[in-house]
DNA sequence: GCCAACGTTGGC
DNA sequence: GCCAACGTTGGC
């Protein structure tokens, strides 16, 4: 199976690129997703060593900031069954097991410069990809290896990059 | 803070 | 199984 490559959206106030690279192992876990699509996306496709473009939403600018790398393929996120979570999910605690995944990402680099929604919207051969399009909201998408090295050549690697 | 887009829920 | 109401996302 081929390595595959994905976008995966995040509010930097919640959780940012730095929050992941700081982290211990520079490794997270990837809590709360509870949307369908991009559950099923973790389940049936994300494998470990598949590459992650780190999108920041609600963030000024919006765009991608960076490089992680799936570490941990899907397995059930703890946070659905826990009542102090903001993840907290009625029907998986009635079920007595967590109906959502997560999968581990690691860190692997930032870019020198945000790739923002804008210039993704304006370049020829990225304004296909699913983030540009208006009402899209999957926290989760594929993304073709083509416009993964595209993104990549815009942001540049960080000088602290590993 | 607004609001369009769109996913989910629940009544029927 | 339809669909209106409701909640959430996320750009602006």
């Amino acid at each position: 199976m081929p390595k595959k490559f994905w976008l995966m959206k995040t509010e930097p106030d919640v959780f940012s690129i730095d929050d992941l690279k700081n982290a211990a192992d520079a490794t997270d876990r990837w809590e709360g997703v509870r949307n369908y699509q991009a559950r099923n996306f973790m389940r049936d496709q994300m494998k470990k060593g598949d590459e992650v473009l780190f999108y920041h939403s609600n963030a000024e600018p919006s765009g991608v900031v960076g490089v992680a790398v799936v570490t941990k393929e899907a397995y059930p996120d703890p946070t659905a069954l826990d009542p102090n979570s903001k993840y907290f999910d009625e029907k998986s605690a009635q079920l007595g097991e967590s109906r959502w995944l997560m999968v581990d990402v690691s860190f692997k680099f930032k870019f020198q410069r945000t790739v923002t929604l804008k210039a993704i919207k304006e370049h020829p051969k990225l304004n296909t990809m699913r983030v540009a399009q208006k009402g899209q909201r999957l926290s989760i998408q594929p993304v073709l290896k083509e416009e993964f090295q595209e993104v990549k050549k815009l942001g540049g690697l960080a000088k602290d990059s590993f």
